[in-house]
Formats: C-alpha cells, sequence, structure tokens
RNA sequence: GGAGGGUUGCCCGAGUGGCUAAAGGGGGCGGACUGUAAAUCCGCUGGCUAUGCCUACGUUGGUUCGAAUCCAACACCCUCCA
C-alpha cells in the first residue's frame, strides 16, 4: 500500500488509527475527489458511552475535520437482536422505551464531538431501526438471505468461539451479523455512504456490508477498522475498579475523568496524545519523549486535552487545578467530593467508617473497617488506624472543613455549614 | 422421547456430611518503593448495630443434631442415541 494523499487517511495512519482496511487506494483516491461519506455503529445498551468508545469517536471526528460527513448510526434495531460477541451469555434484551432513552443519552456525547447539522459535511445521526423494524422476513430472506453463505459465517470468530466452548448461540444472535452488513447497504442507498468503520472486532461485520452492497446495490464500497486498545500493560481501556469511565458529565464527574488520563501509563502516553487529542504530531513527539518524573508534564496536557474535549475547557481547567492542590500543595480542591455536614452533628460525633462510605470511599463499613486498619484512611493527611475513632470538631482545620482520604488518590471533603 | 454429564463468590476453578464465608488462580483494591507511571514485594477482597449475628454454592422441598456436599422434583446448559 502507498501512502495515502487524501488529508483523512494521512492522519488516520499518521495518528495511529488504522488496523485493517479494504483497498486503501481506491478510498484514497475517493477521498481526495470530495467529500466522502461514512459511519460507525454504536449500541445503544446503555445510556452512555464510555472511554473504550473514543477511538471510534475520535475517528468521526477526524473525518469530520478534513472535510467529510460522518454518520453516527445507532444500532436502536439490532440492540432488539444481540450480538454473539464471543461472550457466553447472550445479550439481554432491553425495552423498546430503554433503547430510546440510551439513543438520546449517547447524542449528547456525539454532540460535543461533532457538528451536526444539514450541510455536505454536517453529521448525522441515524437509527437502523428505522429501516430493520419494518422489513418483510419471506422479501428480506428472498432479497438478501442469497447473499449470505453459513459455512462462511460459521466460520467468523465471534461464531466459532462460541461453538468452540459448547456455549449457546441462538438463531436471533446468529442473524446479527446479516443485519449489519444490511445496515451498510442500506446507508449506502439511502445516503450514498460508502465508508463503514469500526473496531478490529467488526472487522467481519464490515465485510460482510462491503460484500453485499457490492452484489446488491453493485457500489463499491470500503472498511476500514481501529485498533482495540489495550494498555501497556494489558488492561483493558476504560475499566477501572470504581467502573467505567463514562463519557457523560452525570455518571462520572469530570475531576475523575481528568484523572483517568492524568494516570496513564508512560508507555502510553504518545499513542495516547496521537489517538485522543488534536495536538499537532511534532508537539507529541517532543512530549513523548520526556523521561522519568518529566513526562508527568505530559500526563497534564493530555489530561486536560482529552478533558477538554469531553466536558468543556471550564471543567478541564477546574480539574487540574484540584489535582495540583491536592497533589503537589497537599491542599483541598474545589473539585473535590463534597458533603456538608451540621456543626451539632459534628459535636456529637461523626464515626469515621460511616463518614468513608458515605462519601463513596469505600463501599461499605466492612470495607472500611477493613481499610482503616490497613492504615489506608487518613483524616487531614494524619494516618487513622482505630475503627472506632470518630470525627469531631476538633479535626476541622482551619477552613472548618475535614479531609477524608482512601489511598493516594481517592479524597472527599466534609464541610460545616 | 431415552441415556449420561453439568450449574460454586466479580471471573475461572477446587471442594462430595461437621475443621467451609468455601482451596488455588485471575482481576481489583490497599500498603511499601516511586514520579498521582510501570515492575516488584506484602496484605485485603459477602453484609451488619460485630468476641456475636445474618445472607450465600441453579430453584423448591426433604433426610440429618448438622448439607455446597445425601435424596426428590423443577429449571437451564452440554454430549450421545431415537
Amino acid at each position: 500500500m502507498t501512502s495515502p494523499n487524501s488529508d483523512f487517511l494521512k492522519a488516520v495512519v499518521e495518528r495511529g488509527y488504522l488496523h485493517q482496511a479494504t483497498d486503501m487506494d481506491a478510498l484514497d483516491e475517493r477521498a481526495l475527489k470530495g467529500p466522502i461519506t461514512a459511519y460507525i455503529g454504536f449500541d445503544a445498551t446503555a445510556d452512555s458511552l464510555h472511554v473504550g468508545s473514543m477511538v471510534p469517536i475520535m475517528l468521526l471526528r477526524l473525518l469530520q475535520k478534513t472535510g467529510h460527513k460522518p454518520i453516527v448510526l445507532m444500532g436502536g434495531g439490532t440492540t432488539r437482536v444481540g450480538d454473539p460477541s464471543g461472550k457466553d451469555e447472550s445479550r439481554q434484551l432491553l425495552t423498546d422505551e430503554k433503547i430510546q432513552e440510551n439513543i438520546a443519552g449517547i447524542k449528547k456525547i456525539f454532540s460535543k464531538f461533532l457538528t451536526f447539522g444539514e450541510g455536505p459535511t454536517d453529521a448525522v445521526m441515524v437509527n437502523n431501526d428505522d429501516w430493520l423494524r419494518g422489513i418483510n422476513y419471506i422479501d428480506f430472506l428472498r432479497d438478501y438471505g442469497k447473499h449470505f453463505s453459513v459455512n462462511r459465517m460459521m466460520s467468523f470468530d465471534s461464531v466459532k468461539l462460541r461453538l468452540d466452548r459448547e456455549q449457546p448461540l441462538t438463531f436471533l444472535e446468529f442473524n446479527y451479523m446479516i443485519l449489519q452488513a444490511y445496515d451498510f447497504c442500506e446507508l449506502s442507498r439511502r445516503m450514498d455512504c460508502c465508508l463503514q468503520m469500526g473496531g478490529s472486532d467488526q472487522w467481519g461485520n464490515i465485510v460482510n456490508g462491503i460484500e453485499l452492497t457490492r452484489r446488491v446495490e453493485e457500489k463499491q464500497v470500503f472498511g476500514l477498522t481501529v485498533p482495540l486498545l489495550t494498555t501497556a500493560s494489558g488492561a483493558k481501556m476504560g475499566k477501572t475498579a470504581s467502573g467505567a469511565i463514562w463519557l457523560n458529565e452525570e455518571r462520572l464527574p469530570s475531576y475523575d475523568y481528568w484523572q483517568y488520563w492524568r494516570n496513564t501509563e508512560d508507555a502510553d502516553v504518545g499513542k495516547f496524545l496521537r489517538l485522543f487529542t488534536e495536538l499537532p504530531l511534532d508537539e507529541i513527539e517532543r512530549l513523548e519523549k520526556l523521561q522519568g518524573a518529566e513526562i508527568n508534564e505530559a500526563k497534564k496536557i493530555l489530561a486536560h486535552e482529552a478533558t477538554k474535549l469531553c466536558r468543556g475547557e471550564e471543567a478541564a481547567l477546574k480539574a487540574a487545578e484540584t489535582a495540583q492542590k491536592t497533589f503537589e500543595q497537599g491542599a483541598i480542591g474545589d473539585d473535590l467530593p463534597t458533603k456538608e455536614i451540621k456543626s451539632t452533628d459534628l459535636e456529637a460525633g461523626i464515626g469515621l467508617l460511616g463518614a468513608i462510605t458515605e462519601m463513596g470511599l469505600t463501599a461499605s463499613n466492612g470495607e472500611a473497617r477493613r481499610f482503616v486498619q490497613q492504615g489506608a484512611v487518613k483524616v487531614n493527611d494524619q494516618k487513622i488506624d482505630d475503627p472506632r475513632y470518630s470525627l469531631n470538631a476538633s479535626d476541622l482545620d482551619s477552613d472548618k472543613v475535614i479531609k477524608l482520604s482512601l489511598g493516594k488518590k481517592k479524597h472527599a471533603v466534609l464541610k460545616v455549614v
């Protein structure tokens, strides 16, 4: 493959988005000639997306920035079926109402990353339920079913895995890939969409769609996948102890979002800067060369840029300020979780275990007890290892607040009113 | 429809009457070390009004002083036969 000439594909390659693609040269040529329309499909299984979807999201953004038209395809219809996906359990089926809510939540996130509208390169969001719901079974079988080889479908990893592990795969789930291929066909017909992108696990589905479109529409369309990211030490992106790193504010405070990026492993800094920020490449090269403690500067920039895109500049600055106060000055940042307490309650004494559980630092009193006994809990940076300890007025610092800490990174504040 | 095998904690997986809140591993978290990193070592990893109590080994009943372990029925899964 020669190196691409179009702005879009050039950036895709340089910034590390490319995993596999079909006929890159022809696609490159098409992208040089004028705006192309491309889509990525997303599930409607939750009302928000998490960091695991960030690579596809950034890819759509890049597409739009380089002068093309992104389509966000919501799998409202296919969510009603469920993807084989190699998981042993079939996916829980959701009600239509819940799916609608989920789509609304996800649209909110995309509106931060893409410009939606009617113009030639404005993004649009479509729901495959629009064309899947009305399908007539017999007609569909006749027109599309004949193009699918079961032999071939059995060879896809998602199916093979389930069969090899002797886990059930229902016919319903087996049909998922047919419906997904049909989506591409339909988008090509309706919106002249010529490119489907997605995670590398979607390669099989994408190729199916390309072939179906060629046979039914007699059009050449393209596919491009992005790598499925794991961190340098092999962990999945976007999962931490406290749960997924959600993109929406209702599910995850911006401070925590900022912290997630701030805690990137050294070995991932360059890769993440390329994928998740829009800094120029020469700047990124400079940053990833930083050694030792200096690389923390690069991580802060990563955290700032990533948070800015998703939560806005103000939220990013506030998070950075809180982090700086908390970690570098040992002070108390505004963004830390805070709870107001009555001074009369404090006079009576507030149990330490209950307090840290209430603040969400620990999940239960029992867990809180263990942490206290292990010496993981601090009150105003002073280690407390007595589980019976009771907070009282003498714990207030000069600003009339009490800082509670679990471990080095989790902090919360009690404020007297 | 018949025969056999299976269902254990977040996940994998041992356990076949009391010593079992259940081995081991993974994951996660905490501590030490550091740079809010990685690696390494140590510890923790059901809940509670806590020297005790409650809930938990697919579901419901039963046997027993005592059941994840034995019996019965049911549900789901797998394999083979029809």
